[in-house]
DNA sequence: GGGAATAACTGAACACGATCATAATTGATC
DNA sequence: GATCAATTATGATCGTGTTCAGTTATTCCC
């Protein structure tokens, strides 16, 4: 049964509209901006009523996830392909989360407002939630990977590890996307530097050879 | 000169109408939620028309800023005093986020909308944004502190190194308060632990006794 | 103190996200 | 294919944040 004729009139008509208003919302959203792009206009563009646009979304945020959700697929997938290429595990988490930061400098007012609903959205099982949940769970593998090579510390679990190195992640797109206090070139490596910073420690004990440089 | 009493009528009179503002959004926020509470209540409760509310703040959420900024002042100001009276940087570190996780914990949901605004809105010159650079140098300040104790490596600034440690408490709070994953109990000693791994690392040459209970 | 200039205030009006009673469409049953 | 229940769609309507043209209060100057 080929996968476009599934389903019967019913359901072929709801998944065009869905995919229609998706198309909508991402377009407008691109040239107009989030806040700037009405529910209204969307749902003349769709060719949708105004009511129906919130059978298929709770409220208009989360339209957000809807056009950011294939993107973000591709980039996971891209930026895995990638790490499993590479050796060292802070150049494997680069590989993941570079690829988002170099999404999300493409347009940033509108990562903006993706992120910030990445964070604070309380967790629905949609698409989006089952890929950030597999997304936390690579790095975790990443982690257990480099326990098994002896590059990372095996009294720990790898869960733990990874949340470890996933909030300097997540501050430094807080710091650049929501209160704009860091320069887009810093992020980079900034980033990296913080995951160095992770594994390496902090601790008087581990100095290293590689200095900071004194501004 | 009296402080009340300084300014004309013009400067009192403002004084007074944004100290009644800020007190009937308190009160309001405090018992219906953030949401719940609308400007007309606002203005209505502290006796000024609707339109003057805007004349104080840009937005509506601003106002959270407003009710916050004297506890986090108070906040800030306990959790310095202790920390001075602690040795650890990590213990220190704890007196500062724990008197803010404590606080947070009292209201959840008027929190998170705090939180969201604290990460997400570009900094403006005024007093929260002046209250978290404070936070932030008083962080890098300890760093210091710790550093020529011996306790902390001296080839880091202390702004870097305070960045890596205050990463774990923006990671930590967005996880409860902002997605709502991470339960409360779970926050202090989670957090504790990941500032832990942040000073002693996670490289595998850094292993301790100190090993995490496998779940 | 009177009058002009300026700053502050106000509530009606606006725009937009979201809802809901009603209408249209689809699928099942005979 | 006609009948009817169930599902889906619709746009007028509502609530709320925010604005703005008009009004009032304060200050300044003589």
């Amino acid at each position: 049964m080929p996968e476009a004729a599934v389903g019967g009139l019913r359901e072929r008509n709801k998944r065009e509209k869905l995919e229609r208003i998706t198309a909508a919302a991402r377009e407008l959203f691109r040239t107009k901006g989030f806040e700037e792009t009405t529910a209204r206009e969307i749902c003349e563009r769709a060719g949708v009523g105004t009511g129906t646009l919130f059978l298929y979304v709770r409220d208009k945020r989360e339209l957000l996830f809807l056009t950011f959700e294939s993107d973000a697929r591709r980039l996971f997938a891209e930026g895995k392909a990638e790490a499993a290429r590479t050796r060292d595990l802070v150049a494997q988490l680069m590989c993941l989360f570079g690829r988002f930061t170099a999404y999300y400098a493409k347009d940033r007012a509108l990562s903006k407002a993706i992120v910030q609903e990445l964070f604070f959205r309380t967790h629905d099982p949609g698409g989006l939630g089952r890929l950030t949940r597999e997304f936390a769970e690579h790095v975790a593998d990443l982690v257990a990977a480099a326990q098994a090579r002896g590059e990372i510390r095996t009294d720990l679990t790898p869960a733990r590890a990874a949340m470890a190195l996933f909030a300097h992640y997540a501050y430094w797109m807080l710091g650049w996307l929501g209160t704009e206090m860091l320069a887009r070139e810093s992020v980079e490596p900034g980033l990296r530097r913080a995951l160095e910073l992770q594994v390496e420690g902090l601790g008087a004990q581990h100095e290293t050879r590689n200095h900071d440089t004194r501004r």
